[in-house]
DNA sequence: ATCCTTGTTTGCGCCAGCGCAAAGACAGAA
DNA sequence: TTCTGTCTTTGCGCTGGCGCAAACAAGGAT
């Protein structure tokens, strides 16, 4: 086990650790466990006994869910200053999904005992989990119904769209998704196979809408895609 | 405006009231507004600003959300002791669903300012809210990667069980299901169409897994229709 | 009793999207 | 450099589900 991160590592503006700086800030941070991952190996499952929470630090997670047959599905990309689990964990449940890590992801891990702790001495820290389930919530309603009424094609949009806002960097180019996605896992973030993504981003890499490559997409005119997520 | 309900009209075991009783729960119950609304009425619109926030006391609401081409999504059904609104009132946003009363529904209202009292004084209020906020957030992850990975038959399956479960009640010919349901209605629960939803009731109905009329559903054997839903 | 509105069923044709299969492209390992 | 595993593309045929249209059914209102 690695040391802990140091305090100025910590990135600021977090969302669980919103309202808490200083000396209080330290004091979280220090009482959790830091986590060093590995690319693609799995922090969690779903099913699993929740026992630890965690809050991404630097890297990404991918949290995603599998049915029966296991077909996965993708609920989220989740980076820098974002929690999972911490609900499942306060009420002693299962994991209810599945959390992989992209790259290489550091993270900040604490335990029952220890959030209740937490929560009790800092009271911005259950606001602030409140405040994650209920974004939560909210996006995953829109995402619901668009995977209720939209086509594919504008669902796979969509999709690009989120992830640009979420890990989107500029370039000359245009502006690059920077989590590497194979076209199965953008095909399991919008509902669809990878066949019918492959074949939706050949199309709008000819109208010069995106350039894609092995696990690479840069969106080369981002107005076009807004357009025609929105109008099908 | 009619008079507040009697307190003993009042449901026990409700979600919102949960841990509060006695004069305790009278004073929560006093501090709303009651309200009745006649079947399809609107309680408020999706976009509108979140003025009041409601528990159903007896009936039922539809929630519901809109796309921009107008095709509705039904995110759930909810009757007595069920709250909803709560957490858009609580920050001031927009209500992020449409509410419509299917029969005849007896509410109480609160507004924000009400809110933040009662959650001052009675603390099981804002846990229970939270857990609403949760319940709701699993429920649709589950019903998300459903409606991702699985084929139409077996979504309706799923919906005719889970709203069995919500809204069941025992018959001499199985368990009818107590909300009235259009054809439309289900499709919008489901994820499809009203003619795909009729011709799939047919089968089952030739089967005899469901007896089915206008707005009306007996589910006959209910057995199949959870096999049908876990192996399609 | 009759009309009228609202809901239901089903035939029919169509097509968006699926998924196999096979070939090609890329990147890291050795 | 070559090999190997992973990722991507695209032709092809198929089918699940869509949606129009038209007939039928069930209430409620007058």
């Amino acid at each position: 086990m690695e040391s802990a991160p140091l305090l100025s590592d910590v990135e600021q503006g977090l969302y669980l650790l919103k309202g808490i700086s200083g000396a209080d800030l330290d004091e979280v941070v220090n009482a959790g466990f830091p986590k060093i991952l590995h690319p693609k190996s799995v922090l969690f499952r779903q099913g699993d006994l929740a026992t630890m929470f965690f809050m991404v630090n630097h890297g990404r997670l991918k949290l995603s869910m599998m049915n029966e047959q296991g077909r996965e599905v993708i609920l989220r990309y989740i980076s820098s200053g974002e929690l999972t689990a911490a609900v499942a964990v306060l009420k002693g449940r299962n994991y209810p999904v599945t959390a992989v890590s992209v790259g290489k992801s550091e993270l900040i891990g604490w335990d029952k005992p220890t959030l209740l702790r937490l929560m009790a001495k800092f009271s911005p820290i259950a606001v602030n989990m409140l405040n994650v389930v209920l974004e939560r919530l909210d996006d995953l309603q829109n995402r619901y119904m668009e995977l209720s009424t939209e086509q594919v094609k504008q669902r796979i949009a969509r999709t690009l769209l989120r992830l640009m806002q979420r890990a989107g960097l500029k370039t000359p180019e245009g502006i690059q998704i920077s989590i590497p996605l194979t076209r199965q896992d953008i095909a399991d973030y919008s509902g669809t196979t990878l066949y019918t993504v492959s074949r939706t981003l050949s199309i709008w890499e000819k109208k010069d809408w995106i350039r894609s490559g092995r696990e690479t997409i840069v969106i080369t005119n981002p107005h076009a895609l807004v357009a025609f997520s929105e109008t099908g």
